[in-house]
DNA sequence: ACAGTTTCCCGTAAATGC
DNA sequence: TGCATTTACGGGAAACTG
């Protein structure tokens, strides 16, 4: 299991990780013990081969990384050993290039058997995975597993990230949409991902299909924002998942609209029509527009600073829906917010949602009063034996090649799908 | 320095610190170098005994403990060492007897000297200082440094809290007092530790002088609820550091209030008149009691549910007490707090301090509105020569004995005064 | 079982490295 | 010098341990 249980494949240097080595045949019982090792791999080429080249970046296990097979150990009908509390530590004394946050490096694990099986070495390997050190790279980590899932079938393309490929624009939006639905229970419907997709490439978008660069997605920052689209989407993501998740899943968030639509939709509604939508300047906002009709005649738009985390762990979304008040001129406050857009009643769509004490009767506003008036894994077994010269060969070749392609092993229990 | 750099003597495993000896004599200007180690001190009794017993429980050093003093490490005219990214663990083997947090235990260090003061062994240690695991710890950790400096004044009591003695009560209430004016620049006046003493001892304060134990301050909890005396008006000091400190500063608290008085002063004042006081039902709250005349002419007290440092964090105290607004029946909010007690016009007191902008014009509350109606070093040098049979002893007795008494241990250049 | 302690680790801030 | 990355550690919560 990786540190993140959510994120699998990404490691964080010294947080504790637990993988798995299976062996996936069925041994015939014979009295033997396999002791296993865990280690990281720091060379840049695939396994087995004659010779290879340190890496710019390598990692260590701190902790205890070698552990027995117990003939006990059966589980799901094959022998496996689990390694706890493993610690990953970068190497200090490396030359001097500090690669980036999306490197991807592999956990490999060898095999040496005994006293039958003396001297025959068997390896497999994890699927290839990212290191970071502080969880504020969490986001950008997995950006990069979804990118290298998203674009390559090989298990272990080490280089992909020395010159990524494009993903056209309607995978990475399935991609998308497929994230919503896993970490926020609800994937994201046309129009959102239009909305997304707009903002990520412009008009070119309707003009059919699109190739998205890796940098455009998460390493470049959004003109005139300082921040990429991936760190803005993933933003969102944590902010519906901590304090919006009953609201996002009943489909009160429209989240994703422009301004632009946003007054389109809003203008010839009834006054009082609302919609929720994500900051656009801010990282992880939500705010709500309302539509109201001035004493002239014309069509306002009123919108809210966006709630953050911080003032979302202060009240729950739905309560603030709920609280929210107007001062008008007559000095009686009053919540404008009428009917959700299109046109449900507003205590009618939160209502189940509402968590504390309603105000009403005489009440004291303990909280400030602010004049705000616009918006300012698949599992993949791969091994490579090696031909040693035993001395007493305990196996038929046959039997030796079917002991290596069932040896296993998963950094986690968790599978990983894309 | 020790972890908390406004609490010394309190040591957390796992975080460094620093400490520093220091030679205090002026040597004749021979060509050698002292070799100097740190080490964490886990007997009984006192350096330098023939034999000692291990503690219950002992810590040791992570981190590098030994460097050479070199003669260019002059500093304010003695030779010194600094020990930076020190580290302490606790030794995990030892018998299980898990003491407490209030544990007193002793940094030594020792010196050997080469080549020309070869085999001599000098050795000092520090105060006694308290070992914690983690900051939930600190203020029962600064009761332990508080209690002991109060009432010993030997530096190395270090059975000190197998029977700790009682404090009178104007010992203890001059220290707590002392507390506030050093963490919050203003001490606390004879009506507040009034308050305080009877809190702690009922009304026997007011008969004259009483003695307090170290249970009763720092161990057992206030009747009625889960927390004792310190920890209760440690939370109120931290409120006032992070939160209130320019308030505080400008005696605006009253803070340390019962209910009874608090009604007393109210009664007879003009109506709107407030005073601010601590929570004493829960950690770490402040709240505000106001007077109003009903129709009927009876005498109302109103109060609001503590703020905490959450609520604190989101709005400055100043900016609360501005905005604050009771909606009457007609629906108009309004301010019920006009007086600071006795008699000074609200924006007069706290003007000055406000943050934000004031809230005036077409308002958005976009916070709720809660029903509520009622509060529901000093340097200390000790050094304990042993006898060595030194071959070629390169000192006189005198210069020796000069030499011993001169070697110093701080662990912090903070000094630490009680 | 529980209460006092410690461990774990996120998330912010500061330090470091390139 | 500035940004990318790591380290430091407070603070809340889970895990531990007698």
């Amino acid at each position: 299991m990786p540190t993140h249980p959510q994120k699998p494949l990404i490691i964080k240097t010294g947080v504790q990780f637990t993988t798995k080595v299976r062996l996936l045949v069925k041994l015939p019982e014979v009295d033997y013990q396999l002791k296993v090792k865990t280690t990281f791999d720091n060379f840049e080429n695939t396994l087995g081969a004659s010779f290879s080249l340190l890496r710019s970046r390598q990692f260590f296990i701190l902790t205890n990384n070698t552990k027995v097979m117990d003939i006990e150990d059966y589980s799901n009908g094959c022998l496996s050993v689990e390694f706890r509390h493993l610690q990953l530590k970068e190497k200090k004394y490396t030359n001097g290039t500090k690669g980036n946050e999306a490197v991807f490096v592999l956990l490999g694990s060898s095999c040496f058997c005994s006293p039958m099986l003396h001297n025959v070495f068997l390896q497999t390997c994890s699927l290839p995975l990212v290191v970071i050190s502080n969880v504020s790279q969490l986001p950008g980590g997995w950006a990069s597993v979804m990118w290298y899932n998203l674009l390559t079938d090989e298990p272990r393309n080490l280089g992909f990230f020395g010159n990524p490929t494009r993903a056209s624009w309607s995978q990475l939006s399935e991609m998308l949409s497929w994230q919503f639905s896993t970490f926020a229970g609800r994937g994201l419907n046309k129009e959102q991902l239009d909305m997304l997709g707009e903002k990520l490439l412009g008009q070119l978008v309707s003009c059919g299909d699109y190739q998205v660069s890796w940098s455009k997605f998460a390493k470049e920052n959004i003109p005139g924002k300082p921040f990429s689209f991936w760190m803005w989407l993933d933003s969102i993501l944590e902010l519906i998942k901590k304090h919006l998740l009953p609201v996002w899943n009943e489909n009160y968030i429209m989240g994703f609209v422009s301004k632009e639509m946003e007054r389109a939709l809003l203008k010839d509604r009834e006054p009082g029509t609302f919609l929720l939508r994500f900051s656009e300047s801010h990282l992880g906002g939500i705010t709500f527009t309302w539509v109201e009709h001035s004493d002239s005649g014309d069509v306002k738009f009123n919108s809210v600073e966006p709630y953050t985390k911080n003032r979302l762990s202060a009240l729950p979304f739905a309560d603030i829906i709920r609280d929210y008040k107007v001062i008008s001129n007559g000095g009686v406050p009053e919540n404008p917010l009428k009917f959700l857009y299109p046109d449900i009643p507003k205590d009618e769509a939160f209502g189940r949602l509402y968590n504390s004490q309603p105000s009403k009767g005489k009440m004291l506003t303990s909280d400030p009063i602010a004049l705000s008036l616009s918006d300012s894994s698949r599992s993949e077994a791969s091994t490579t034996p090696r031909s040693c010269p035993s001395p007493e060969p305990p196996m038929t070749p046959g039997e030796f090649d079917m002991l290596s392609e069932h040896l296993c092993f998963d950094i986690d229990t968790v599978s990983f799908l894309f």
